[in-house]
DNA sequence: AACAATTATATTGTGCGCAATCGATTTGCG
DNA sequence: CGCAAATCGATTGCGCACAATATAATTGTT
């Protein structure tokens, strides 16, 4: 049985942030679902709705680099989301390879009620001050763009 | 048409984190999956791994507490385990409710060959110094802590 | 002892998330 | 021009993640 070395420690430290990120992504998810019930959105389609209210008219690619979610996500999703008349999806005349995503009126107007009810809610379930959002904000996206540098 | 003011930055601020989270959460498992590829786990069998090897013989009700999980996903999870030959589950003796989870000569054994192979990897690809790890880890928690109770 | 309430696990159904594969279109190179 | 390579999206299959529900065992109360 090996016994347990201080050396142990930084090598456990990486297995806990990944844990941490891990577990703090499910809370999050369970703090959003029930804000997202009365918007009839999952957190993924909220995620897309998010990037379409910032600009309409994009191509699966390019929602699906946005939120780093690839084709094999996006389009069922996309699919349910047209479903429920929140957006549309169309081939492009210019490259038929390609399928444009929409807003529909009703996908756009969907906005106004997510902001009044989303973003307040989820501030307040942080618990956090601006400035400690902003350094974890921070800090994140510089611990992800390094994680997706070492897988290439 | 609402005008954006710096009013709505701080409740950005909020959405913006939840997102870095469930990013670096898929970035995280994309290093991994390379790793526990070859050890045949994936990664949220790979956290019960580290649960039972640091101590056997416990409930799904106890693994779940650990790990933030019902028994919705860890059954079918265990039962993939167990086809595998990485654990045992048993009825317990005493409270015949219980599901015991215990870890076969086999997955004690992967344990060496895991701690050889994933924390060095994890923690180059990081990129982190030991002290930014804790910090980021530190903090994450207590906003993990934060997110749960608002949840009640 | 009988029965209601609680607890532990299992089951079902829906929706991601991603690897692997496929078909169709477009691009690029000789 | 003609064909190989690359690109985009859709499909399939598997494994979470969780709500809702079901089942069985235990506990508590009278």
């Amino acid at each position: 049985m090996p016994k347990k070395t201080t050396a142990d420690v930084p090598l456990q430290l990486g297995s806990q942030l990944c844990f941490a990120v891990y577990s703090t992504a499910h809370a999050f998810n369970r703090v959003y679902k029930p804000l997202l019930d009365r918007l009839g959105l999952t957190y993924p389609q909220y995620l897309v709705m998010l990037v379409l209210w910032e600009g309409d008219g994009l191509t699966v690619k390019e929602i699906g680099a946005r939120l780093f979610l690839d084709s094999g996500t996006l389009t069922p999703l996309l699919k349910r989301m047209e479903a429920l008349h929140l957006l549309t999806r169309t081939r492009s005349a210019e490259d038929e390879r390609q399928v444009l995503v929409a807003l529909t009126g009703q996908g756009s107007a969907l906005r106004e009620k997510a902001k009044a009810i989303v973003p307040p809610a989820i501030l307040d379930a942080t618990g956090c001050s601006i400035a400690e959002l902003a350094d974890l904000h921070g800090k994140l996206v510089k611990l992800r763009e390094r994680l997706e540098a070492a897988v290439e």
